[in-house]
DNA sequence: CGGATGTCAGTCGGACTGATATAA
DNA sequence: CTTATATCAGTCTGACTGACATCC
């Protein structure tokens, strides 16, 4: 039971620290721009590949209107095509321009960045613990898909 | 110069591995109930204690009529007090309630409890990188704040 | 016609800028 | 008077709900 205690003890601790570390590791990117909701969908293109918009309610968290609205303002904003699928007249597929790749390209360097100048500062002694974080980072994403759909919600 | 371009590649994957995860620690708090940037100002009160408008002006990131507004609407909730600095005629002193910290302690058990589940379902061999993870993110926060007022804005 | 996909209309919260009141 | 602190007024972006059009 020793390891129970430690076991919440180090969530405990790992989710204090995450929620601190967020706090600036989000700012790394720079300001938007584009609202949050844009930012996230033009993300989730980036990651899926070209999908319909009823693709994209499942993760963004807005509803289908308002879904709607923000890939008219991404397509005004040349970061998005819309096209229609000639397989189902109802869908349309939304895929990213070279714009809209070139924008998550650009946050995610300026994240590189900003992270690579932090790095740099670490004591020695961290230096060896980041590639074990890594790995840490996407076994947790691993267990998460995991319990993905047995979760209320 | 490996090192130089090791240093990058770290980077490179901390970060994208840090954006995904936080794609899903930023869910595991929940629902906000309140928007962003009211839970931001709550959250800043919480580590801060009894502040300024002024002081929080610094931190989140709206404008001075929004703060104020957005205030208001807490005290309105019942999640934080104003009252007048005796010192000072022009300022107010906020302070989170009872239920401002009740707020801010039930989001963080929601992350620890979430977390913690993931943490059951890791392998065996990613249990030891969970404390290395911890000290690591906490010496990247003070490598932030030994950066802090050189960087522009 | 029934279910899925997407849009239209009206409303509302919450941000911004610019002007303004009050205290130091 | 000038600066700091906070609010007021008007506008705008972007979310929501509910009704509706269109295609399978």
């Amino acid at each position: 039971m020793n390891r129970e205690l430690t076991a919440n003890d180090q969530a405990e601790r790992l989710a204090a620290e995450l929620v601190r570390f967020n706090s600036v590791f989000i700012r790394l990117a720079g300001p938007a721009e584009i609202g949050f909701s844009n930012l996230s969908i033009v993300h989730t293109l980036h990651e899926r590949g070209p999908s319909r918009l009823s693709d994209l309610l499942d993760t963004e968290r807005i509803k289908q209107p308002a879904l709607s609205a923000a890939v008219n303002r991404l397509v005004a904003d040349g970061l998005v095509t819309r096209s229609r699928d000639p397989q189902d007249g109802r869908a349309s597929i939304l895929q990213l321009t070279a714009a809209g790749e070139q924008l998550v390209r650009t946050r995610q360097e300026r994240r590189v960045s900003g992270l690579q100048h932090l790095i740099e500062r670490l004591p020695q002694s961290e230096m060896g613990s980041i590639s074990s974080a890594i790995t840490l980072l996407a076994a947790l994403m691993d267990a998460h898909r995991m319990t993905e759909g047995t979760d209320s919600e």
